[in-house]
DNA sequence: CTAAATGCAAACATTTTGCATCAGA
DNA sequence: TCTGATGCAAAATGTTTGCATTTAG
C-alpha cells in the first residue's frame, strides 16, 4: 500500500523525502481524517519535528497533485484524508470527536440527476457528513 | 415575515436593535448563506457601518438562540443562513460560488436508518453540499 | 434605570509568504 | 548539480476577549 503510493508520487515528480513519507504512512494507517496539529503529533511519535510551514505546504501541494483531500466539519479545523481510500462519507461522534467513515452503496447518484432534471444544476461532487453519537457514547 | 422573526426575538429575549433588524432583513431576503464579510458589505449598503465584532458577536449570540446556522463549504469561511428557511441542501458552482438551495423530499431519513442499523451510530443531523456547475456557467 | 448591545484595541489562532539553506535524484 | 523541500521569522487572515460607553426597553 504505502510502496504504491511512493511510487504514484514519484511519477508526480515528487522527492520522496522522510516527512513526506512519514506523512502518508500516518494517513494511510489513520483512515480517517486528521488535522495540522494531529499529523504534527503522529510525526512526533516517529521522532520527526517538522515545522508546521512544511506541513501546509505539503497539503496544500499534496491536495494540488489529487493525492489527499480536505473535509471541514462544522466549525472545527480542516482536516485532511487520503485519497485512495475511495468516496465516503462521515459519521461525526458530537460527543468524543472521533469520526467514522460510512460507504453507500449506490451513493447519491438517483439525487443527482434529480437535482440536474428539476434545477440544471450539473453535480461533480459532493460531500455529505453526519452528527450524532457513536455506539460508545450514546 | 421579518415581523415575525423580530417578535420571536423579543419573546427570547433579544432587543431590536437597528443593527439586529438589519441583519436579519439581510438574512430573510438573500435566502442563500451569507458570510461576515458579506453581512458587512450588505449592511454598508443600508448606510450602516458596524464593528466586525458586533457582527461575530451578534452571529454568535443569534447562533445559540437557534435563530441562524452556521454553514461551510470546503476551506471557504464560514457562512450563516436564517434556520426559519428550514432545513435543506445546497448546490454550490464551484465556477461563479453563488449557492442555490435545494430541497429533497424524504430526505435522508432511510440512510439514517441503515447506518444505524449497520453501524450503531445515531444521527441527530447531517449536512450535505453539492459541488458543479450552476445553469448559468455549465 | 439597568442589563444588553456596541466600539475599540489588543490578543489569539490558523494559515501563508519571503528568503536563506539543505538535500533527493 | 539543480530544483524541490525545509526551517525560521514575519505577515496576513479570521475570530475572540476585556473593558469602557451607549442604548433599548
Amino acid at each position: 500500500m504505502i510502496e504504491k503510493v511512493i511510487k504514484a508520487l514519484k511519477n508526480s515528480g515528487y522527492r520522496i523525502t522522510p516527512i513526506r513519507r512519514a506523512l502518508f504512512e500516518i494517513l494511510i494507517t489513520s483512515k480517517k481524517p486528521i488535522s495540522v496539529d494531529g499529523l504534527i503529533r503522529s510525526l512526533a511519535k516517529k521522532g520527526m519535528k517538522p515545522n508546521k510551514t512544511t506541513i501546509y505546504r505539503e497539503l496544500a501541494s499534496l491536495k494540488t497533485g489529487g493525492f489527499i483531500k480536505e473535509v471541514q466539519f462544522k466549525s472545527d479545523c480542516r482536516m485532511y484524508e487520503i485519497t485512495s481510500l475511495g468516496h465516503h462519507h462521515h459519521l461525526v461522534c458530537t460527543k468524543c470527536n472521533t469520526i467514522e467513515d460510512v460507504r453507500m452503496e449506490n451513493d447519491m447518484k438517483q439525487y443527482e440527476k434529480k437535482i440536474y432534471k428539476k434545477m440544471a444544476f450539473k453535480i461533480f461532487e459532493h460531500s455529505l457528513e453526519f452528527f450524532g453519537l457513536c455506539r460508545k457514547c450514546q
